[in-house]
DNA sequence: TTAGGGTTAG
């Protein structure tokens, strides 16, 4: 008679790994137990790394287990160690390490087990130990095992050792493509966007894992444009794109604010069939949210079966941005209901949530539940989000008074919200503090909120280089414009449909506010410049009312997005209500 | 049964 044998997990494992609650794990255990399955030690093996990996709040049920197993396997060991440091527990994985070189049967740690050490290590960020670890895979030999290699690379990149890694590994042995996506990806991520595409071109076998490293490395410094270049070549090249491609093309389209292109990746990822998980889902209502189609974002979000604490924040974040600062503090409510838990970057969503619509009070609550409540540390966002919201509701002396007792040195976006504030509610003399405030901090350098001082062009005139940017979207395409620059091929159409907005809006009564554009051009074009309607820095009075006017003369829906805000302009009004 | 590449604010 034949023997089952199973190809792959046993039934029962596969049947773990989609367990909600520990009561079901414990069924399928007893159930194993049962059967006599764990006298084979493979199946409890299986059983541990699928309760620690898959369930991994189930994490210590499966070590219990473990316990029961007088001699666990290698494999086993490593799997606890991966288990532990997914979930940010590097102390337990180095006790499991403990545990495979002291074994009295004569454990001997692995290529595996290096890997998931090193990673252990770069959680725990002392150099001194990654690099004790570092010479514990030499004395082991497994320096030259590829994928202990990669580890190391991007172990020593987040040390701020890149340059370390460069010497050992490139200069020394030709590189095998394992290394070399490893060094591409830790270049990338820390910034050094230019050697890491040097590496990439010169690779002869650039494998998908390589493209989107590359890709993932352009989006989060970003440079929105080179990552969709790449992604261009890609197609051009037929390379097959995955979900993770797709991941950092939509984000690249969310730095942008390109919903047309955006629009096209998601019906991309429809026709690829590539599976929308949470990760990707996240990443669509972010896009859908950063480019002002806040309908088709949350269609998206609740079409989700999955939503992490990303998922609700890039909701949250979008509904607040767009305006919606009760539908943003609603969906909040729920998110605690479907008992996940806020970070850091949910409350920066809550807190600009309740400055669009001014809940003054709501937002002290939320801001004090940061610590009370929720064990998060306010950072310095935070304490920029409430002097933006007691600065928006106008209530500048609480403004100042909460600057004055914050235990961190206020940083210059804060002061930026109060000086804004000063221009709209004409409070001279705290507006003058908070420039004051401003050069001190920047020296002028970034310029940002020089475009609100009021005094006239001589104090700004000391300022050099005022930098503003803007983008915006046309049939697909996505087109940058400086202040001054004439460098689009289509200048002439621009300046010309330009002249015509600028005739209309004069017809219509309007009489630009040279004052508070204060750019290193002449005064006609200075004119102009108050037109573009789109712009990275903050929207000045101006800009505000003059693409309200435009948004009622060509009867046309205008989205405008910057740094912190969208603003979405119809029939001569503003989604903003006034608290911009 | 275990290894590389992915998302959120400012």
């Amino acid at each position: 008679m034949r023997s089952l044998r199973y190809v792959g997990k046993h039934p029962n494992v596969v049947l773990l790994e989609t367990c909600k609650t520990l009561k079901q794990i414990k069924q399928i255990h007893t159930q194993m137990l049962i059967n006599g399955l764990f006298t084979d030690l493979k199946m409890l093996g299986q059983f541990v790394s699928a309760v620690a990996l898959k369930q991994p709040e189930y994490i210590d049920y499966s070590i219990q287990v473990l316990e029961q197993c007088e001699r666990p396997p290698l494999a086993v060991l490593n799997s606890l160690m991966r288990a532990h440091y997914k979930i940010a527990k590097p102390c337990k994985s180095f006790y499991f390490y403990s545990r495979i070189v002291k074994s009295s049967h004569n454990l001997k740690p692995d290529n595996y087990t290096f890997t998931f050490l090193i990673r252990t290590c770069a959680q725990l960020f002392v150099e001194e130990t990654s690099m004790a670890v570092y010479g514990s895979v030499i004395k082991y030999g497994f320096d030259v095992d590829p994928h202990v290699r990669s580890s190391l690379i991007s172990m020593f990149a987040e040390l701020g050792l890149l340059g370390f890694s460069k010497k050992i590994f490139l200069e020394i042995f030709e590189p095998d493509s394992v290394t070399s996506t490893a060094m591409v990806s830790a270049s990338a991520k820390s910034g050094d966007l230019v050697s890491a595409r040097e590496l990439f071109d010169r690779m002869p076998d650039r494998d998908l894992a390589t493209w989107n490293a590359m890709m993932a490395g352009y989006v989060q410094w970003g440079q929105a444009r080179e990552a969709l270049d790449l992604f261009y070549l890609m197609q051009s090249e037929g390379v097959k794109v995955n979900e993770a491609s797709m991941v950092s093309v939509l984000s690249a389209c969310a730095q942008f604010g390109a919903l047309d292109q955006g629009r096209w990746a998601h019906n991309y990822i429809e026709k690829l069939r590539l599976r929308v998980d949470v990760t990707l889902g996240s990443a669509l209502v972010d896009m859908y949210a950063k480019c002002g189609d806040m309908d088709k974002a949350m269609e998206v979000f609740w079409s989700l079966k999955e939503k992490n604490v990303y998922t609700w924040t890039s909701a949250m974040g979008g509904l607040a941005v767009n305006g919606f600062g009760n539908e943003c503090l609603e969906l909040f409510a729920r998110m605690k209901h479907a008992g996940v838990e806020p970070n850091e970057v949910t409350f920066v969503s809550l807190l600009i949530g309740c400055r669009v619509v001014g809940l003054v009070e709501e937002g002290q609550r939320y801001f004090e539940s940061m610590s009370n409540v929720y064990g998060l540390q306010p950072s310095i966002e935070h304490y920029g989000c409430m002097v933006a919201l007691y600065s928006s509701a106008g209530r500048l002396d609480e403004a100042i008074s909460f600057i004055n007792s914050m235990p961190i040195k206020p940083h210059v976006d804060a002061w930026g919200a109060l000086l804004n504030a000063c221009k709209i509610y004409k409070n001279k003399k705290l507006g003058k503090l908070a420039f004051k405030k401003i050069v001190e901090l920047e020296g002028g350098a970034r310029g940002t909120y020089l475009n609100f001082m009021r005094t006239g062009r001589g104090e700004v005139s000391q300022v050099t280089e005022v930098w503003d940017c803007s983008t915006t979207e046309a049939n697909g395409e996505v087109h940058k414009f400086f202040i001054g620059d004439k460098s689009n091929p289509r200048q002439a159409e621009i300046k010309k449909k330009m002249e015509e907005i600028s005739q209309r809006l004069k017809l219509a009564g309007y009489v630009a506010n040279t004052i508070s554009v204060l750019f290193d051009i002449e005064e006609e074009e200075k004119e102009n410049a108050t037109c573009v309607p789109v712009k990275n820095l903050r929207v000045c009075s101006d800009c505000h009312h003059v693409t309200k006017m435009i948004s009622e003369i060509f009867d046309r829906e205008i989205i405008v997005r910057n740094t912190n805000s969208s603003y979405h302009f119809t029939n001569g009004e503003c989604s903003c209500n006034g608290y911009w």
